[in-house]
DNA sequence: GAAATATTGTTTGTATGCAAATGATTTTGC
DNA sequence: GCAAAATCATTTGCATACAAACAATATTTC
């Protein structure tokens, strides 16, 4: 099931704003006031948006990975297929956009499923280097698939042209 | 500080696509291939951006908000004012896109802070009615100046008229 | 070359977020 | 009216995600 809390109709249902009566009633009247709970309508707001849009995404993401990879697995382990240099834990984790402490845990899990394999660095001693292994690069291979689907599945709800030009304005709030 | 991992500069770092080369290759030879390396750059997906771009939103957030709450914690607290009629906890947590388990821990940090207050429901024994306190409405108060502000640094980026359409683009996504 | 600084990786604590299971209660279907 | 289904709230387990602190090692600065 996709999930238990439905929040595309549910949001435009309780729009009521008590407060704003108040507000216009002072602001006829000639009473100071801040202004602020004016003019902030919470379903328009970007955070709110972005949140319930990333959580449609990982719904879809779940359903349609057939691999068992989280996105943020997934992306570590794509990144890691990418580099063309060895790369250390923390260098990999930031490429994908993830602190180090997030990133420790990712890559226990890719680990832990043989997807991946450290070496110790010989020039640098706190360094591990990471590498995919050959089951990391057939799993990648095998849940490219998905992840195209997945993508598509996120943009459904807009026409070619507007999707090109979501991700275009999308790149640059980055 | 912002954050430890800047994503933005980072990711058009690695860029390079070693796998496609061979594809390209293969196909040339006109060895049968999946075809499904090819045309996949991480940094155009959809949900790969998502997640950064909401990753910077909730680091502007949490600079800006002056109140210690998280943008969870707003958004219930701020619909919790909203609502016209008594709401359940359930209920509360479906307006602003959480589901039960989340709910009960955010509204147990608003609890714990004054911010909203509980009152068992007569009719139904299940359910336990929620309200904003005094202290909850005055923080709302206080903070929409912070709330405002960080919305408008989220969308910095674009030009007025692209807030717009991204906006309008981004709610059709949810 | 020694001191100051930076980086790598780790750990702990806190806060979302989802899945799945549970118990209590209410509503629905017949 | 009664069994089935749904709802409310809770709990547990797992997976991001960030802040802050830490030890070990490198690099920079002078």
């Amino acid at each position: 099931m996709v999930g238990s809390c439905p929040p595309v109709a549910i949001i435009a249902l309780t729009r009521g704003k008590p407060m704003l009566q108040f507000g216009m009633m002072l602001k006829t009247l000639g009473v100071p006031m801040t202004d602020q709970n004016e003019s902030y309508i919470l379903d328009d707001q970007v955070g709110f948006l972005l949140r319930l849009a990333y959580q449609r995404h990982i719904a879809l993401f779940m359903e349609q990975m057939t691999g068992g990879l989280t996105p943020p697995q997934f992306s570590t382990l794509y990144r890691l297929r990418e580099a063309v240099e060895p790369i250390s834990q923390n260098a990999l984790g930031r490429l994908v956009g993830m602190d180090a402490a997030t990133t420790k845990g990712v890559v226990a899990r890719l680990l832990s499923r043989d997807l991946i394999r450290v070496e110790k660095d010989g020039g640098d001693r706190r360094r591990y280097t990471l590498f995919i292994t050959d089951a990391g690069r057939q799993l990648l291979d095998a849940v490219m698939a998905d992840v195209k689907g997945i993508s598509e599945a996120t943009l459904e709800p807009l026409a070619p042209q507007e999707r090109a030009q979501f991700l275009a304005l999308l790149k640059r709030l980055i």
